[in-house]
DNA sequence: TAGTGGTCTAGACCACGCA
DNA sequence: GCGTGGTCTAGACCACTAT
């Protein structure tokens, strides 16, 4: 029970365990965020316990307010923390910051702590069908990277996965991609995509997507696309992912409107 | 005046069309973001342009750097602009920026500039199924108010939408909710939730589903669900929303990890 | 009235990318 | 070297909430 309607001089503030280091390349307002949100997940701070103030919080770490902010501003964003003018921060309901932080797909297997793994069904390099070019705003005739995975959690198939790359990575290897995921591998190359859109809809399973999913009857296919962009806005990887709906659900923490009128 | 493509050589710069108006109650930062923002929808401003500099627009209305940044912050928030250092602020690709800006759901058919109406179906006061309490958190001896809208476009059924209002609110009028978003009309009464939390999956449809909604055989369900808190944490709103899945999408802008390890 | 978060200033130094 | 965005400071005034 974390009541705090109490006292007006006492403040009930609960004073997180947070050292910040000034010398460490990590910047203040990462190192107090971090923090802060592991506090809350390890629920040393808990749904509906106040933060220490901002001036508060300054003062101790001999930090500057802004800095201060800026840190819970980023709790704020992850929905782990509401912030009420007039009378603190305080921490968001347990059913929001639960779950995975950042609003990606949720899968239940996974957190259970099992094990994940990948098979890699098709790693090819040439021209693809045109509905790919053009979802990726390229010529048809640019050849690109194709690859199809399956994702087994605990040696059961859980999704499929089919992404083609704009990228010149011949050195991709079977290997590499059974044991690391695919940005990992793209990020050790020097690849970070600057902006990803996904769409998030179900269809009806196809029959490859039945057998190899071992579906039963009827049952429907959560299906999301993604398409990323490198800095200069060209597309870089498309994405269409097939996933188990019993096993699968999307997260996403809506955060209020201001007031926008 | 300071330019636009001048500094270097030929910084391709694009001044958009903006004022500030200090006097306003209106945050500056506020201001400064939606006319970019607005700028970039209209076109003014398109994929792959520069913005003005941060220093540039500083002192071109006269306002402090740390505002242009939050202003362009926000504009980032929603995936509009990318920023890179060394280099300048661009506009997303155009995929990125051309729906829905805040990752809510997309209907393919109002953005084409049709009706939507809302039939009521049901509204109701009372005790709930144990289900609904517990998802809220709730004892289940709490009288919910209860409601269930079936919501067309062009005359079409398009989404099933259930919802449970742990709310004082027997004033709930169907004609207001025919006329009216549920939203609307609880910001009407002061209501504004705090934080809340979408999951999205994938289902078959129900007799009923298939019934209201006139879907083909097999057709699976998107089916989305909403839980908001108020400030002090106390969930005062659930939902349960069944959508034709071949109408509709969820989008979601994913914003890069800026480095994370 | 006292304390909170919300906005804003006028600087500073830094890391990075590019010509 | 120069301009860019990234981080940070040490204040300020305001609006709001609770008592």
């Amino acid at each position: 029970m974390t009541n705090n309607q109490g006292s007006p001089y006492i403040r009930p503030a609960v004073q997180a365990p947070v050292n910040v280091d000034r010398n460490s390349p990590v910047p203040i307002y990462h190192q107090l965020a971090e923090q802060l949100a592991t506090a809350i997940h390890e629920g040393i701070l808990q749904p509906g316990d106040f933060l220490e103030g901002e001036v508060s919080l300054a003062r101790r770490f001999d930090i500057s307010r802004p800095t201060v902010r800026r840190s819970i501003g980023v709790l704020v964003a992850r929905g782990l923390v509401v912030r009420r003018r007039g009378v603190g921060t305080t921490v968001s309901p347990q059913a929001v910051h639960r779950r995975s932080d950042n609003g990606s797909l949720f899968d239940d297997l996974t957190a259970a702590g099992l094990e994940p793994a990948t098979t890699v069904l098709r790693l090819a390099f040439g021209q693809v069908e045109p509905r790919i070019a053009h979802a990726m705003d390229l010529d048809p005739a640019t050849p690109l990277v194709a690859l199809v995975r399956l994702r087994l959690v605990n040696q059961v198939p859980m999704a499929i996965l089919r992404n083609w790359l704009a990228l010149p990575l011949r050195d991709l290897a079977v290997i590499d991609l059974e044991e690391h995921g695919l940005y990992e591998l793209l990020r050790q190359r020097g690849i970070w995509p600057a902006v990803a859109q996904q769409t998030i809809g179900s269809r009806s399973a196809t029959s490859d997507e039945h057998r190899l999913l071992g579906l039963g009857r009827g049952e429907p296919i959560l299906d999301v696309t993604q398409l990323a962009f490198d800095t200069d806005g060209r597309p870089i990887e498309y994405g269409e992912h097939s996933y188990r709906s019993d096993r699968y659900r999307f997260e996403v923490i809506v955060k209020p409107i201001p007031s926008a009128a």
